[in-house]
DNA sequence: TAGGTACTGCACTGTAGAGTGCAAGAGATG
DNA sequence: CATCTCTTGCACTCTACAGTGCAGTACCTA
């Protein structure tokens, strides 16, 4: 099926997302025997093509149709395994939530520990910038604000989880740093913020307004990051 | 009609731009005798409702026969007018894009003769913010793109003649500048980017995920865009 | 092998929305 | 007033899509 598929190539992330998106999800009351393969099987389909589906044309451009097209699977069994299309949708993409959260968590980690604060954060800016940038993760970030008036808490939540977990992560760290006196940022949040416009604004500003074009090369990216990085520490350099 | 229409405090600048949108469009050929009064209320009375259904629910949540009731006009009007759905859609996000276009043109333009640099940058992220802040432009933004996929010409049209606008103004202001020993911007297209993102990023980021939201309070607008322009001049001050 | 369960195919319901056709009425213009 | 044109109301066509029902089949587990 990826084979035929002319988006194989993105496949191998779509695949591990849908996978834990699929774990996520409790399964039918299954008490006594174990789980069912067959089950375990056809939700990681649908979800797979769902994720490919919902990401490349949104979620009012996909049908379940489609998504069971795509699967290889009856459109009854769509419907065997999530309650609805709605259901469906904010499943797989509080799975990807969750992945981003994690990676949010991850990022900031050992910023407060560095020797050379410049240094480490001109490299947080282009390892932040460098995975924001990439494909899916911009389209999931659009797909949540296109589907932001209908899915309000699911929008809130990406939010909050994606983003808002790197603003706080970051404001803890500029806190500390500043408190050392490697930063003046009195306000490490309004900091905080400002390094993210600093660094992410334009392209992920530019990804919403194109949606298709391709990905700048890693070479830009790094120029953007490095810029971004380097205005934000001539602001809020120690006196 | 506009009277029963809950959303009747925002109709002066719908009424204003669609106003601008309709007249933009030439009419049906009527080369000897004068213009038909009716046709120019019909369309104006369509445009009107458009705008207000399209910046509440989009352009796939309007229906041709909402437009057609809320203008009081019958569906057969509509297309008597407009020669479809997509039609009608361009031609009034183009009228709005002229007007931002006219704004953005104009809100840069005395920066070069300003004596105190700062003050003057401190005051244009005001003026700036606060007009991008207001609701029906927030909207647009936010409509155009939700349809980019749909519209990609209209959403790049869009970028280049408003945001894009403003930046290369700035960028020529900065230019200017930097060369008089003002401001230290040798990429001055950077610099305008940057002064962007720090003004006016957060509140646009927030207005996509929360589409719902009430306008920030004036004060709360001043305080961001004061700080963003800070952050700016601190990054970009004369060594 | 037997019993249970999930998947399949397909027809079907109901809804919604874009766009058209037409005959009759209302309004503008000379 | 006479004529021309725009607007109206309404029925109608087509298409798309969410979700359901059911009978038969394939698969899994014991």
């Amino acid at each position: 099926m990826a084979a035929s598929d002319p988006t194989a190539h993105e496949d191998v992330l779509v695949l591990r997302i849908a996978a834990a998106a699929s774990r996520a999800a409790d399964g039918p009351a299954r008490t006594d025997r174990g789980p069912d393969p067959r089950v375990a099987r056809t939700r990681a389909a649908v979800a797979e093509a769902a994720t490919t589906l919902f990401l490349r044309n949104g979620y009012q451009g996909t049908s379940v149709d489609e998504i069971a097209a795509l699967a290889r699977v009856s459109k009854r069994s769509v419907y065997n395994n999530f309650a609805d299309k709605q259901t469906l949708f904010t499943e797989l993409v509080l799975g990807y939530t969750a992945t981003a959260e994690d990676f949010a968590g991850r990022l900031v980690a050992d910023l407060p520990d560095a020797t050379d604060v410049p240094a480490a954060i001109r490299d947080l800016a282009r390892r932040h910038l460098q995975a924001v940038a990439r494909p899916q993760v911009l389209r999931l970030r659009r797909l949540i604000i296109l589907e932001a008036a209908r899915f309000p808490d699911l929008a809130a939540e990406y939010y909050r989880r994606a983003p808002g977990r790197v603003i706080s992560a970051l404001t803890e760290a500029f806190q500390l740093l500043h408190a050392r006196g490697e930063l003046n940022a009195p306000d490490p949040q309004q900091a905080a913020e400002h390094y993210s416009y600093l660094v992410l604004g334009a392209t992920l500003d530019t990804a919403l307004f194109n949606p298709d074009a391709p990905t700048p090369p890693e070479q830009e990216l790094q120029r953007t990051a490095e810029h971004g990085a380097n205005a934000f520490l001539a602001a809020y350099r120690p006196a």
